[in-house]
DNA sequence: GGCGATATTGACTGCGAATGCAAGCGCGGC
DNA sequence: GCCGCGCTTGCATTCGCAGTCAATATCGCC
């Protein structure tokens, strides 16, 4: 321990890679190599150096690397609160599978109304290699990253750079044709925010796929993607009408609309109203609800996004690719089954491999 | 691609300083000083430059800014899958009070087993001006980050660094008050895992404050913190004793706990038993639970958290401190009321200004 | 034993911006 | 009218590392 050295060093700022030579006994461009995979030099000199540098704790900057390779192995992931909230683990799995392929994820918050204007300065600011995003950015910030020559993947949306999204229309197909061979013949929507691509997805999946039925999808009622909001959509639509399922565009607002059945409108669910939702987050499999829903391959769905970006950076990849995920109807207790009635529906093992 | 060079320069690299500073006409530094404020440049020239920087789409490069600055404006936050679940909220308000301070959030996402010892280095190659860690970080981590000046802020646990807590032992003893005077006399606990820091505390604070009231806290089991954990804890439980109230280490697993007396043991919550837990998720104030439990401040506590951080970097604060946040009780129907039974119990807010 | 081929190594420059220093400029005071 | 002061501005240098080029060491082969 110690510096011995020279006079009284021992708040040296930060360990480089010249202190790591000296200490070994080789130049900076030796220490730069043995850090380096592919680099021309030899085992024991790169030896010598690791074990320099561990005795130093050192680490090569990816600050200053960044600015000479131009790639700062940086990665945006641009988010909304409902980002977070909606779906926890896309998160921490986008954050995962940057690591693993040796990148670090930057994150980019915006409150829900913030549209993003402000990002592409920050993002162009820290070098980023490429950008998920998991909201909808202006097409001005697209083409500004293109401009810049920064891979964008869209997540769940689609516009003008690489995506990938789930199949939401093909998703909402199953799972309405459960429904009508379940005996839906009246069903009502609660879809998300008017202007939330993934809601309007959805709701344009259901009515096509009811329409294919030649049933309406009426009425349609707009709400935030809450519970809360799911419980007050309820109480309105509920006032002036009553289908026999309602069908929401998220599972947060299908318990809510559960909640709101059992606690006040005094309606019981799946006996007087079905309700399904979408997303299968991890509460609508509790007992309490055991939502009928559709399940998003979220691991599946970020890790493709991480991929496709990573060969976008490495330009392997076409710039505009879309790809679709599937989804996976999940059915549970929410909707009285096909010729049953109540909560002893046919399991859902029974049902997931239906073909449309 | 193909480089015509020469002549048809328009697919420049990277807008730099320099490229603004020709465009306007004045020197690098100018350019610099422009987007630093305070620094010693007139109104006239700081305008001129702007103009020019926003033709060109110029932002400064923080890498390069990093590098010379020995400021990366990075933060790092290590958290672990459990973070993200058991709170998402956390991570989005870190983000969101981090960037209000300028900076931005480096994600170190580990998976739950993971120690992080791998963590520090990946922390120094990016600079980080500071870390907060939402998991706990090995002492040795938090060695190598003190000898290299980089603060560390500890989220909800303590050690050899600056943290922010809430005071789960206060909030435990607020609320075992309220169950004792509620009637509580054989309680049992679910903890979660025997290692997390958060569970210890509050298993402690529920074991001293009943040992106060004369009363003994048996058994205590532990579990996992999930939906599922809490279902099997109560199961296994319940198979070798009656308690009359389960308090539970964090509100997923007594919502695990409710739905499994309810769906699956046939007793009553809360006439048969008494729930309770802690955190005060979203889901615990859905009328299906109910649940009575303890609120963390999240957004208070991580703005405390960012602000110190702050200061340390600034040298401004003490590197030890160690602050505590109140904890809040959260009365709501998923245990007897004081002297009353069953659901219409003492509303939550006469309840929650209660001294002990 | 000599030659070329190959593998290593070191000196040096530059990535993009910040900043100490000195020069340039305008202005007031004597 | 000249000197000095303060505000601006430009020059040159620096942050830490990667990669280019030239120099050297090593080796195989005839």
């Amino acid at each position: 321990m110690g510096q011995p050295d020279g006079a009284d060093e021992t708040a040296h700022a930060r360990v480089t890679s010249y202190d790591v030579a000296r200490l070994a006994g080789v130049s900076q461009s030796a220490v730069s190599r043995a850090f380096r995979d592919g680099a021309s030099i030899s085992p024991d000199m790169r030896a010598r150096i690791q074990r320099a540098a561990r005795e130093l704790g050192y680490a090569p900057s990816n600050i200053a690397r960044a600015l000479i390779t131009q790639r700062s192995r940086l990665i945006g992931v641009v988010a909304t609160r409902n980002t977070a909230r909606n779906n926890p683990d896309i998160l921490f799995h986008l954050g995962h599978q940057i690591q693993e392929a040796g990148n670090r994820m930057l994150v980019f918050t915006l409150p829900d109304t913030d549209s993003g204007e402000g990002i592409p300065d920050d993002l162009f600011a820290y070098h980023v290699d490429g950008v998920i995003a998991a909201t909808s950015l202006p097409d001005e910030v697209l083409a500004a990253c293109a401009r810049r020559r920064i891979p964008v993947v869209l997540f769940n949306r689609t516009g003008p750079a690489a995506s990938v999204s789930c199949d939401h229309a093909t998703g909402m197909r199953d799972l309405v044709s459960h429904l009508v061979r379940s005996g839906t013949r009246t069903p009502a929507f609660i879809a998300g925010p008017a202007d939330a691509p993934v809601s309007v997805e959805r709701l344009n999946g259901a009515r096509d796929a009811f329409a294919a039925h030649g049933i309406a999808l009426d009425p349609v009622v707009h709400s935030d993607y809450s519970h809360e909001g799911g419980r007050a959509a309820a109480a309105q639509l509920l006032a002036i009408c009553r289908p026999d399922t309602i069908v929401c565009a998220n599972d947060t607002m299908a318990l809510g609309v559960i909640d709101a059945c059992r606690h006040e409108l005094g309606l019981r669910v799946p006996e007087d109203l079905g309700v399904t939702g979408f997303d299968n987050i991890s509460q609508s499999a509790w007992p309490s609800y055991a939502l009928t829903t559709v399940a998003q391959p979220f691991e599946q769905l970020t890790r493709t996004a991480v991929r496709m970006l990573g060969e976008l950076v490495e330009g392997e990849a076409m710039p505009r690719e879309r790809r679709l995920m599937p989804a996976r109807l999940v059915v549970r207790e929410s909707v009285v089954g096909e010729g049953h009635s109540g909560p002893e529906a046919i399991p859902a093992a029974a049902q997931e491999r239906n073909p449309p």
